[in-house]
DNA sequence: AAAGTATGATTGAGCGCTCGTTCATATATG
DNA sequence: CATATATGAACGAGCGCTCAATCATACTTT
């Protein structure tokens, strides 16, 4: 035997596998891995799904997922960018032509607290998860969810003074905008106790009153 | 010898140790282990911590830990349950009184803005370790960690008509209650990037007239 | 006081096992 | 035959946890 184990030869970028040639098949298998990945992390969390279980909910072998996915780190972290990605786009979506007056806002923070809702799942492992990737990553994914909260401070101050707004201060646009992001996680994380007194759209409703409240 | 190492005799509650006679001793020293894991667990989280580095950390060797702790799950309850005791505690106390006009109940909120800030590394802590619990124990935890939103609600509702308060319908309580508890650890979640912007008094300045403009 | 004994407390090498990862081999494709 | 892809047994590092052995101290006995 006397195989050198000591050439570890690591790949360093979480984007490149290993040796298959046809790109094309990389990046369907990929996708399709990462997609019964979410699902085990959502219902086992991160260490307690194996990658033996990872490997047989995909339909391959261990052997196989090693040729499509670097390590399970890496698939961690690419786990963590799709889901981002995916709210992410959801709240751009839900916040377009969202230039107008108090009635659109409120239709936009409708929107958002929907897509919230819809993605409570996603939205709840990634706060579970981001924490086991080594720093330089979880920097970049941490960086793009803040980002969400970037977007209702960008979104606010295109809005501040135009029709029935009034003119803004920063302070107040930067802690609306966070309190927006926040109030609609938060319905992902205590979610199974809320639901007991509230429906999603009651939740929506109050909750838009008393941003509006802030604002005007 | 011929032992017979069938009689396992696992202890099933975890309040309770091995064969260590003195319990002032016992107390003493789970209290010491206790604190010594938080530390741990803060700067490495749970799965980063080996029970060889918690033994280290509280200057036993791994057996003497295994006298006063009956597993890692177990010393995983122990903490969250202290933790929760002391965020617990430290809120009813910046509670304390809360019968008042306006002016009370913003200073409650200095208090428990402060609070939060002042545990911010155990809030997350908690947060983030609860999710290893077995279900049972998780439930109890829980529970309790939702009870910080309950002290709110109460003393809303207590509040609610009197002195300057108008009447709070109950939908209402329930929101300010669990918008106020969340807005509070949210500083805790978000601290390094709220700090760019704002002082913690900045924040409790302006969360506080956020909240009370939904009350008056 | 000295020697003997019983008991509580401490230790750390090592057991059993899990799990991420690799690689020699098999199979499919052209 | 050559090349691309798939397989899963084997590897070994690392972990939680145990327990026979050792030390420390108090209590008895002579």
């Amino acid at each position: 035997m006397t195989k050198d184990r000591k050439n570890k030869q690591r790949v360093v970028d979480p984007e490149v596998p290993t040796q298959i040639k046809n790109p094309d098949l990389v990046r369907e298998r990929r996708r399709h891995i990462i997609d019964s990945t979410v699902t085990l992390f959502i219902t086992h969390g991160y260490h307690k799904t194996t990658t033996r279980m990872i490997a047989r909910a995909a339909g391959f072998s261990v052997g196989s997922l090693y040729e499509y996915v670097s390590s399970k780190e890496d698939l961690l972290y690419l786990v963590c960018k799709t889901i981002h990605e995916e709210v992410q786009k959801a709240v751009e979506e839900a916040l377009a032509d969202s230039t107008g007056d108090k009635a659109v806002l409120a239709r936009v923070l409708r929107r958002y607290f929907k897509v919230c809702d819809n993605m409570a799942d996603h939205i709840l492992l990634m706060y579970q998860v981001t924490q086991f990737l080594p720093k330089k990553w979880q920097k970049r994914v941490l960086t793009n969810e803040l980002n969400i909260t970037d977007i209702f401070i960008t979104t606010l101050n295109q809005m501040s003074g135009k029709n029935s707004f009034p003119v803004l201060e920063d302070n107040i646009v930067n802690l609306v905008g966070h309190n927006i992001s926040v109030l609609g996680q938060m319905w992902a994380f205590r979610r199974w106790h809320l639901q007991k007194q509230f429906t999603i759209d009651q939740y929506t409703a109050i909750q838009t009153d008393f941003i509006l409240g802030l604002i005007f």
